[in-house]
DNA sequence: GATGTAACTTAGGACTCCTAAGTAGTCAGG
DNA sequence: CCTGACTACTTAGGAGTCCTAAGTTACATC
């Protein structure tokens, strides 16, 4: 069992980062068919499940927040939340902040469906939780990275992450959690950073390339 | 700069288990709108686009078994074939381990996209690229670990990965690249595992597990 | 009052994805 | 040899996703 071709697998293979990209791919897949399955299980299609779990998480937003947030353009949003009007899951209102937006909030019936939607993506987590404390903050230092990777070109909606927030403040001290959060006033660690939080204010574009500059000095 | 609240972290947050889904989660959105894209920006669907990439990584291949890689169902899969042989992008022929299924081959102009396609997921080891060399060991265990566990839970295709491979023999020796791959007879390490490996032959169910185990020992 | 702007909504079209109901080869048993 | 089971597809039908383009409408500005 020593091996013939000892040099094969660093002639034959994909470099890691390529791996990485197809071993994403595949979970991917699996989200796909996962938010099919649970949304149609309670009676609902994907997208308004997750208008649902995004209404309950951050408060009511508007169709232009909600489009953003998830990616997808305002007509489609439009069709989904008429469904979901008519289904009595969500009301309309005005917003005082815009003319011609409508607050959306989700009814009782909704909020409970959108409560069950937020534990989807809970069959990942069951995934990486058999995983050692120290690969999963490893597995998540990579994943934070990689978004705020994505973020800068543009893939993905800056959304609530601590490293692009303007209370955020990175390797302020030594120990366990060098971070701080201004808003809360608290210490944080690497392994504690939010990729969802509901107070995230977005930096100034110079104020975010210093920020991870400072964050990634000590990483 | 102390922090007033030195626990809210501790207290108020979510699970890092949790955060990992949710950033897998946004990783997801970003794939899905780029292959919607790419796609698009070459005049194919996003579904055919993964035809042509699978049929050029893998050979010419039956419906069944594109249904089975993709994770769609065999009409998903038939509709999208009827318009790729439309567009001269793929032809049939007859299969001759089955008696009813035929054969899917690309044609020159489809093996063309269907090698562009496979670069879709690029962007995504690009977003990878500038993790340090040992934060992508690390992320990368994290993935193929969450993936077996996903495969274990039906949720994933059981696709090329050397950890359920009947060639693979892991930890057998000591040094840097501990496991072998029977197939080629050759060492590799923990991040030389393939996860869409050609040769891929699955093993039996008990044989998989104890493989597994094998490989935790010491991973 | 005309023009603009922002936030929708509607319309139309291509694709995705499913279930259910055919269809067509082959093989095994009688 | 013929029938029925099995397998691999195909077709039909329907809900949903997602886009672009073309309205609407309320308010703000000039």
């Amino acid at each position: 069992m020593t091996g013939k071709r000892p040099g094969y697998f660093e002639e034959n293979n994909e470099p890691i980062s390529a791996r990485i990209a197809t071993g994403l791919h595949k979970i991917g897949l699996a989200m796909k068919q996962q938010s099919w399955q649970q949304a149609n299980g309670v009676g609902l299609s994907a997208t308004q499940g997750q208008i649902l779990a995004t209404l309950v998480a951050s408060g009511p937003l508007t169709g232009k927040e909600l489009s953003e947030r998830l990616g997808v353009t305002l007509p489609t949003i439009s069709d989904s939340v008429r469904v979901l009007v008519e289904k009595a899951m969500v009301t309309r209102s005005a917003d005082p902040r815009h003319p011609r937006a409508s607050l959306l909030t989700p009814t009782a019936a909704g909020a409970a469906l959108g409560a069950r939607a937020r534990s989807w993506p809970e069959f990942m987590a069951d995934a990486v939780a058999d995983l050692a404390p120290e690969e999963q903050r490893a597995f998540f230092a990579g994943i934070v990275k990689m978004i705020r990777m994505l973020q800068e070109q543009g893939l993905v909606p800056v959304s609530g992450m601590c490293v692009t927030c303007k209370h955020f403040r990175p390797n302020v001290r030594t120990g366990p959690a060098p971070h701080h959060c201004a808003f809360v006033d608290a210490p944080l660690s690497s392994e504690q950073l939010r990729l969802d939080c509901p107070e995230h204010e977005l930096a100034a574009e110079s104020a975010r390339r210093e920020v991870w500059e400072q964050f990634m000095r000590r990483a």
